[in-house]
DNA sequence: CCAATGGTTCAACGTTTGTTGTACCTTTGA
DNA sequence: TCAAAGGTACAACAAACGTTGAACCATTGG
């Protein structure tokens, strides 16, 4: 499997950042990384319901905002946030985000605390 | 003329708030009137360059997410922030948002504090 | 080698978006 | 009363978006 492409935050603009955190399942996922940290790819598909492809496409659109980072161990992929680059191109603007996410249903974690600080 | 639609921000969702903070254009009225206050809807649409028709789309997007007000004296109006309304619906968003912005081209007046507390 | 698994890529689609121009409405000023 | 000014509403269009399904690629396990 070649190497995704992955934005640096440093050259993303702020506009295709707030796209990137403008759609509903996008902000799912991106709740569900800050909650669980590195998840793999199946499990979030699956967790939400939607179609490999379509995930495939969410996913992209992350990266390339430089919002997630996805690495690959055989065949399985997991992602996680880029939450301190993330931070650093836009300071406070995750965590803003994050803490006004609306609570998803049934969280598979028991829910801890929110925030970017925790995610690395 | 008739009275435009403002929605409540409160009935807002994230999604849609995020949404009408990701486009470049109206980041740039909204820099724009959390610089100066109150400004005259002519004053903006000739500030950015774009056509009336323009502007009034892009107005209707912020007003129906909660960012913006916008009251007639005469034939004339003016827009304004709803910084605290806003700030309340979504705390911390819209100065995260504020504070990463990048700068402009020439301010009209002179740049003095960012940050929401400011625009009422 | 073969089949199954985990994801990507592509074409296709319907919808939404951003932009423009035109027609229209309302208020002001002569 | 009439014309001009400030905005809105509408139709039109190209571009982008979200979603789906099918084909494909890479890796693992028998």
């Amino acid at each position: 499997m070649r190497d995704a492409f992955h934005a640096d935050p440093a050259d993303v603009p702020l506009a295709a950042a707030m796209h990137a955190l403008s759609d509903p399942l996008r902000l799912r996922i991106v709740e569900l990384l800050a909650r669980d940290g590195e998840t793999e790819c199946s499990v979030i598909y699956s967790a939400l319901g939607i179609s490999k492809s379509n995930a495939s496409h969410h996913f992209r659109i992350l990266r390339e905002s430089g919002l997630i980072w996805r690495n690959h161990q055989g065949r399985q992929q997991s992602a996680r946030l880029r939450g301190d680059e993330f931070n650093t191109r836009f300071p406070g603007l995750l965590d803003a985000v994050l803490s006004n996410i609306e609570p998803g249903p049934a969280a598979h974690r028991p829910v801890q605390q929110q925030g970017v600080d925790r995610i690395g």
